[in-house]
DNA sequence: CCGCGGTTATGCGTTTGGCGTATAATCCCA
DNA sequence: TGGGATTATACGCCAAACGCATAACCGCGG
């Protein structure tokens, strides 16, 4: 049907159904019968047929003015999906959490660009739910996501960058705030702020089996929506939470980040990206973010 | 082409080529070929093929991301051309010369719009030329344009609005310009400003044929764009021109617009549209704007 | 351990839609 | 009144696509 389409094009150009059909290496009778077929399509003619050529109707010109934009997106967008399969990708997006972002992404993305000036690093400070929504859509290349994506990985590819330590969120007034680490049992009737599971999802099940491993059920003190929610009531209602020990991370104000000691009391730095072929970039920035991850760590 | 892109979207929606298969009517041997040959002409597999279905690849989420706009717009240009050929025409869109248009178009827009409230006019004061071009690109459905769209009587469709009578464009201390009428013969040895071919195809040619009528060749003394510019050089270099009497204009100061009593000296207002059939809407305007035209005057 | 229900892939015969060649019908112009 | 254009039609052929039947595979449960 496009093909028609484009027929109708270069008829218009020409002027004549001879030498179109010469342009685009048809027989006439066939570019008749094209032409014909749409017009029973569209339901009235395209083109009024004299003797000395063929001249466009209003509603071939009205289609060429509505089509010519769509066959040019066509085009274009045809060309991008051409590059992506060809692994002449021109840009990666990458999806991560503000948090774990300085720490994992940041020294790798200047040797990326070293390396391939020619593509185009988009970069997304997005919570876990909405990065695995815009993998889902094909908005995203990459998420730098946490445990919670394990449950995915039927869904995408998993690259296991690094498991961290846990650190307990405390208020500062906290009898265990000044503690250089505490064991997680200690936090035995204590009550959780933990992240909405359409914030972040899964982490409320990877708190509530820590605590499981650490000998008792935790009680749930209410659900954010971001981590600077967190802190905050955290800090107004005497709640406590666990995070990922993300390196070099400064606690808010009024907030104490006390290490713990469990050995068990691991979260995993994953990089979720979807099934398929990856191309040589990609290959690589997911390699570099790992060896950056543990390298140093 | 674009229904086997249909078919990976559904096939997304679906994870499954049987279910998938089933919602668009075909069978899955028949989708599942369907895919392999978008496939191999992508250059890349789209899905991953299960035991419990299929899961997008990263360039299945890319092509969809490309192409669900393409397809939309798609649609929705078919959409309009569908309703342009069955006369259910949402837009019409009327190139004018500004000096016309007061005297012809206004009075009709109104009765228009009571009799065809759904049509949404577009008005566009414009030079002849640009509303030539702009009708061959299909951007515009009605062309208000003077005699000198008659050559192009083959390439669109022409109704004839109204003859108007001539006015010659003198200045304002003419020896002619307190006259009432004059005789087009008594313009003989003045110099002519005209506007180019460019602004106004054939106007030249039809004052040239006047002045031949009148027994005299004129001698040219510019060419100008706009008619603001003639008026302009009519004054300045004592040069003289001729117009279209236009009812109820107005001559710009400095300027004497004296009716040209010969008889021969006509101009023919015209209304251009493409070839092909009329929507009822259409049909009406141009008979309404030419009962407008003849009725009165 | 085996079979059942689910998946996708493949082989085969048929159909149909589209193409090209040849030809007709028409018009403009010399 | 022909010659050189034009578009439309008739006919035969072929290839692409479809559906049916079946193979191959997997997971799960008895």
């Amino acid at each position: 049907m496009l093909e028609r389409i484009r027929s109708v094009f270069v008829v218009m150009e020409e002027g004549s159904l001879n030498r179109a059909a010469a342009r685009l290496g048809v027989s006439q009778p066939t570019l008749t019968r094209q032409l014909q077929s749409l017009e029973q399509e569209v339901g009235g003619p395209l083109f009024e047929r004299g003797t000395g050529g063929v001249r466009p109707t209003g509603l071939g010109y009205r289609l060429r003015e509505e089509m010519l934009p769509v066959v040019r997106a066509y085009d274009a967008a045809w060309a991008e999906v051409l590059a992506h399969a060809q692994g002449r990708q021109s840009q990666l997006r990458i999806g991560y959490l503000g948090l774990a972002a300085a720490r994992y992404l940041t020294p790798v993305l200047g040797r990326f660009q070293k390396a391939y000036p020619e593509i185009k690093l988009w970069l997304f400070d997005q919570t876990p739910q909405e990065q695995l929504t815009a993998l889902r859509e094909g908005r995203l290349d990459l998420a730098l996501i946490g445990q919670e994506g394990a449950s995915l990985g039927e869904e995408f590819y998993q690259h296991r960058v690094a498991k961290l330590g846990v650190r307990a969120v405390l208020p500062f007034n906290h009898p265990l705030a000044g503690q250089a680490t505490i064991g997680l049992a200690r936090l035995k009737g204590e009550r959780f702020i933990v992240p909405s599971e359409t914030a972040v999802p899964g982490r409320k099940r990877w708190m509530a089996q820590l605590c499981r491993v650490a000998g008792f059920r935790p009680q749930w003190l209410g659900e954010t929506e971001a981590v600077g929610e967190t802190f905050a009531r955290v800090v107004a209602e005497s709640g406590v939470s666990l995070l990922p020990d993300y390196l070099q991370m400064i606690p808010p104000p009024g907030i104490a980040l006390v290490p713990v000691s469990d050995r068990f009391a691991t979260w995993e730095l994953t990089l979720l990206r979807q099934r398929g072929r990856m191309s040589p970039g990609c290959r690589d920035l997911v390699k570099w973010i790992g060896e950056a991850a543990r390298g140093p760590g």
